[in-house]
RNA sequence: CGGGCUGUAGUAUACCGGUAGUACACCUGCUUUGGGAGCAGGUAGACCGAGUUCGAUUCUCGGCAGCCCGACCA
């Protein structure tokens, strides 16, 4: 994509109702726009990448047999009553609302509820099951403060799995595989390193579900970490008792401020049994059905690798999520040759797979310098008077600054799609 | 929801009970051209409502909006 033809544009300051150093610059360099409080749109930078995140997790949760749908925003009351989630006392943060017609309905704060309804209509064999359903979709919760710009928004993107077994022993090994999943999923984001999962409190579920935690003094969550075992246990179950269930001790955990990235739960029978979702095993008896949840936030993915990776420059993307791999800039300056030159690369690169942002508009070296920096594309390729005297582009990586000067076949043999993949 | 703070141009800010100033952005022209250029000119602004006052962007009250701390976050 030409950059003279983006709509956005980076600025220098950001806007003073902006703390959140992950608001700040992904509105300075024009991926988001803040709608109001805890609510953000994303503009086309910030969707390509929010995007990328989202294939991510999609690719993930198919390699386990996730099957993808989508349900709706709008809930149905009488669902959620039977299951004792509608009530204000009960569920605080519902966006409720009422109808024209008559009655209430409210938007989605999660999905057990409608996921189950929609299997009772299709599991009724011990046959129909294993199997995991999920999607990617907004939810909406009214949230008393909204904070940390697109980490804790009223509305925000979820990709949500649903597990649905048999067993507790079968519900166990779709929990494993989800949760394999997620440490793929979070490393394949660029932020396996710093991602632990975490011990935490089963809520109203279980007695610990697992959190995925990404350290950052940026987090709302206090977590205690285990280096060697790369595993953490959240503070709100670090007791005694936990610690030596777990078989964890005291002085081998470091305090840490970490943000929840993933969220992983048994739910056991709480919903089948509330809304009816049952199946008959082999000697016709009918027997509950054991589920499992398993959440991860895409928009809030996206904030925290900016809390995570950006430096004093700006954002640095990972390669997996950048919203364009190659940030091409021509410094013509009036040069015919130089700019013929660029629109060349550009061409070919382009023609080769490889997703290009080009900078042809008609600006100075350093603001195309500094925006570049701000937007975090991970390979910078200049093109001016010296590189073409040289007969080699310039490429400088983001995250390393390390410069390397390459001609453009060696260039756009070493950014191909197929050979970044490695597949 | 408790406590605190703030609303001035597209953005960031200044001053003031009496003509609202600056920077960036934007427009025009000339110069410049590898790290957010220079000169000249231009466009653009007081959240809404009520009150006090000769006069309110400024003071008071109400509303709306935003931010921070805390509580909450299934």
């Amino acid at each position: 994509m030409r950059q003279s033809q983006l709509f956005t544009k980076t600025r220098r300051e950001a806007p003073k109702d902006e703390v959140a150093k992950n608001a700040q610059l992904l509105i300075r360099a024009g991926f988001i726009h803040k709608e109001m409080a805890g609510v953000y749109s994303f503009l086309p930078l910030g969707l390509r990448t929010l995007n990328k995140i989202v294939d991510v997790i999609r690719e993930e949760m198919n390699a386990i047999g996730g099957q993808e749908l989508v349900m709706t925003a709008l809930q149905d009351k009488t669902l959620w009553e039977r299951t004792d989630r509608w009530d204000d006392e009960k569920v605080d943060n519902w966006f409720k609302t009422s109808l024209k017609a008559g009655g209430e309905t409210g938007l989605g704060i999660t999905h057990e509820e409608p996921l189950t309804r929609i299997m009772s209509e299709y599991v009724s064999s011990y046959r129909d099951l294993p199997l995991m359903a999920y999607q990617f979709q907004n939810k909406f919760r009214n949230e008393m403060r909204a904070k940390s710009g697109i980490m804790r928004g009223r509305e925000f993107l979820m990709k949500d799995l649903y597990s649905f077994a048999r067993t507790d022993e079968e519900n166990q090994r779709q929990y494993d595989a989800a949760r394999a999943a997620y440490i793929k999923t979070f490393e394949r984001l660029g932020l396996g390193v710093v991602t632990y999962p975490t011990f935490a409190s089963g809520g109203i579920f279980s007695e610990f579900s697992e959190e995925f935690q990404t350290i950052s003094d940026a987090g709302e969550d206090i977590i205690y970490v285990h280096e060697g075992k790369h595993i953490a246990v959240n503070k709100e179950v670090y007791t005694d008792e936990a610690l030596a269930k777990l078989g964890l001790k005291r002085e081998d955990l470091v305090e840490r401020k970490a943000i929840e990235v993933g969220n992983i739960f048994h739910l056991g029978t709480r919903f089948s049994e509330a809304l009816g979702l049952a199946y008959k095993d082999e000697a016709g008896a009918s027997q509950p059905v054991v589920m499992g949840s398993y959440g991860i936030g895409p928009s809030r993915v996206m904030g925290t690798i900016v809390e995570v990776l950006s430096d004093e420059k700006g954002i640095v993307w990972p390669e997996s999520v950048a919203p364009f791999a190659v940030h091409l800039i021509e410094l013509s300056n009036g040069s015919v040759d130089v700019k013929a030159e660029a629109e060349e690369l550009y061409r070919d690169l382009t023609s080769s797979g490889v997703e290009v942002l080009f900078d042809d508009r008609d600006a100075r070296a350093g603001e195309k310098f500094a925006d570049s920096d701000l937007m975090g594309i991970p390979l910078r390729v200049v093109v001016s008077e010296k590189t073409l005297a040289a007969g080699k582009c310039e490429c400088v990586h983001r995250g390393s600054g390390k410069t390397e000067h390459k001609t453009n076949t060696e260039l756009i043999e070493s950014v191909r799609p197929e050979r970044r993949h490695g597949r």
